[in-house]
DNA sequence: CGATTTATGTATTGATCGATAAAAAAGGAG
DNA sequence: CTCCTTTTTTATCGATCAATACATAAATCG
């Protein structure tokens, strides 16, 4: 039942924090192993040992990243009794976790992994991908238990008030890596609740698209 | 005065259009010398006698991103009549540009240069961090026209509803190239522009940050 | 104790990175 | 033709990439 062996150095916990910490500042290919082993303060073998391989450790990483930074983003969406103060509280969240100080702004799941080529980074990609897909979908389904609730009308279209309220939170991502301050991105936010109303209100029936013999662009 | 030496045999602008497409769909540190001379169908040395180093060419593929995929965007800012019909085919324009068939989607200038770290790719990315920041400026600028010229109220928080503006353009280029559609984009565009007169009518004074206490809603 | 097991530190591995050296090739100038 | 300039092709350069071999160290087990 003991432990077998010589004992661990270092605590990995701690080491993969670190990692974390460096994958979210740099993304997945911008870390490169040499960095990644110095913030950990490990030497190769030892990674290896304990993660498997810098994707491995890069997923475990990204779960790290969602159970201690997000929740409170996350919380919002669930705890909040109306669909209103779940998205407000949403963007609200969102803008206080990408400005932390001491931290990395923006998020980790929208900047580590963009580009699907990056030496082989397509799984990795495809992860984070993937995740925020789920998030939209996440959203959708607060919005259509607020449907079924009555707080908003039958017509309202879910996933494209979703799809907007995540593009939005996907910009505050660029936006805070950019350097915005926080009450920018709470402005921001101000701005897409400001658009709460016209979104989920009665809407112009079917399609999004407006005819586009109106506009030549 | 006619050309010395030996003639060059490739076009040097059909293989900048190359490299562009290339940095467009991987970013500047995804896409490799190698991908590059073979996108390009040159070898090294003439890339760098053409071009001069990979940053290099970044930057006039940059260059030529913004003359031949943007324009209409901003064709739209400085063309429209009003204020809202400006921001309406920006991102109506946005949702077009980014969701071209055989081009990659989503926006070179968000999409290319995210992190600082990239081997050496510091001023690339602090160049594309600056063309965003104009961004916001151009946007505030024709918001400031606007009041000017009375279609906007006196007290328009001008630079924060351009960030609002820029944020969610941004955030359709991770949407975009995450597989949104046209549809899709069209409708965030519309979903933003549902915020324009809340965002546009008489604000409560100072401050973008609101106090809790006072919800309009 | 010796045997076993696991982790560590050092030193590399082959591959690929961005960038060039060197020499041959292709044009105009004399 | 012989120079001169510039581009071309071929073959790398040293640095760095992610990932390991190998021998040693530190623990438990019998």
């Amino acid at each position: 039942m003991a432990e077998r062996g010589r004992p661990r150095k270092f605590d990995r916990e701690e080491a993969l924090a670190r990692a974390m910490e460096l994958f979210w500042r740099k993304g997945f290919a911008g870390a490169s192993l040499s960095e990644l082993t110095a913030a950990m303060g490990i030497n190769p073998p030892s990674l290896y040992a304990a993660f498997g391989s810098k994707e491995a450790l890069f997923h475990e990483a990204v779960s790290l990243y969602g159970r201690t930074e997000s929740p409170e983003i996350w919380l919002a969406i669930e705890q909040s009794p109306t669909a209103r103060e779940a998205f407000d509280g949403f963007l609200r969240a969102t803008a206080f976790s990408f400005t932390q100080p001491d931290k990395p702004h923006g998020c980790l799941i929208v900047l580590g992994a963009l580009h699907a080529d990056d030496t082989g980074s397509e799984a990795v990609c495809a992860a984070l991908r993937k995740m925020r897909a789920d998030n939209v979908t996440d959203l959708a389904a607060r919005l259509r238990r607020a449907v079924d609730e009555g707080e908003l009308p039958a017509g309202t279209d879910c996933d494209g008030v979703a799809a907007f309220y995540v593009t939005v939170q996907q910009g505050m991502s660029i936006q805070a890596r950019d350097g915005a301050s926080r009450e920018t991105l709470l402005a921001v936010a101000d701005g897409a609740m400001a658009a709460w109303e016209g979104l989920t209100g009665r809407r112009p029936a079917a399609g999004s698209a407006r005819d586009a013999a109106s506009r030549p662009w």
